[in-house]
DNA sequence: GCGGGTGTTCACGC
DNA sequence: CGCGTGAACACCCG
């Protein structure tokens, strides 16, 4: 479920609570999520401190006071780190899994911390992961990711650069190995702002749109950080009130209803680079 | 009952 | 090799 503002957010939010933790206890409820052999896992964090959290892309990085090697969690699709502090809960995921009670039957790993704070893994389909890393490995696994989009450092002949080759423009911006962070939602927005069709391949765009396709995904990603995502419960209130950046979807989501900036088409659904694709037929060349 | 799904990877086939 | 498709992972929901 979530994309690179979506894990930024759970990020930001989880180091604020656990940062200096001591980790008193580890429970590997469903080792197959596990990579790391379970007794390790345990043996190696517990009694040690989380000293900073970072992400790459859609995946989440542990460190830990002390010890060399890092915790990797990726929620893919279904997701949750739920994190239960004394006013209550706090970070995110996919929003389906019940959170009435914790853990629950999703619920695949459990830090606990001091006596009021425990994280939860949980996951309703089982494609996410935990796994603890050499740094090495560690090293080897975020060399895969291209940029991220928000990088300075990624420029606008960068991008160009990025888009060299000849498939099309969506299954571009979702390959991670191009660009880190970039899900099916941001896809489809970036490509409405953009004024392009997500089906176009790259080598037939003009500079124009690639450049407007570089600057929709600045400012897409950027504000959709700054909203704190999209469909994701943070369970910050107790109202579990969606990510802010729902207003601001032009097209995901929204098939079969009237566009929003030309008025006059409606958004049509179809199915580019394997995933369903939201499009205006009139705005987008 | 069927199909779809905010992710990633891998086997295939052209 | 490059690229696209479909399946697989597993389960809820419309």
């Amino acid at each position: 479920m979530p994309e690179l503002p979506e894990v930024e957010t759970i990020r930001r939010d989880l180091e604020r609570v656990l940062l200096g933790k001591e980790i008193l206890g580890v429970q590997v409820r469903t080792p197959r999520l596990v990579r790391t052999d379970p007794g390790e896992l345990v043996a190696v964090l517990v009694g040690k401190y989380i000293n900073r959290i970072t992400r790459r892309g859609k995946l989440l990085q542990f460190h830990i006071a002390g010890e060399d090697r890092v915790m990797h969690v990726h929620l893919k699709m279904t997701g949750q780190l739920m994190c239960q502090v004394p006013g209550g809960l706090i970070a995110g995921g996919h929003p389906s899994a019940k959170i009435d009670h914790l853990p629950n039957a999703y619920t695949h790993v459990v830090f606990e911390f001091d006596e009021e704070t425990t994280l939860f893994f949980n996951d309703l389909r089982t494609f996410g992961y935990v796994a603890l890393l050499t740094p090495a490995a560690h090293e080897q696994a975020l060399a895969a990711f291209g940029p991220e989009p928000l990088d300075e450092h990624f420029t606008r002949a960068h991008f160009f650069d990025a888009l060299k080759g000849k498939r099309a423009i969506k299954a571009v911006l979702l390959d991670q190995t191009v660009i880190a962070g970039i899900g099916n939602i941001y896809a489809d927005e970036i490509c409405f702002r953009a004024r392009v069709r997500p089906s176009r391949r790259t080598d037939t765009l003009t500079a124009q749109e690639k450049a407007r396709l570089y600057n929709a995904m600045r400012t897409i990603i950027k504000k959709a950080v700054e909203k704190r995502g999209t469909t994701f419960s943070n369970f910050v209130d107790a109202t579990g009130k969606k990510g802010g950046y729902m207003p601001y979807l032009m097209v995901y989501g929204r098939k079969g209803e009237r566009c929003l900036r030309c008025g006059s088409q409606t958004i049509t659904k179809s199915v580019v680079a394997g995933r369903g694709t939201h499009t205006c037929p009139l705005c987008q060349k």
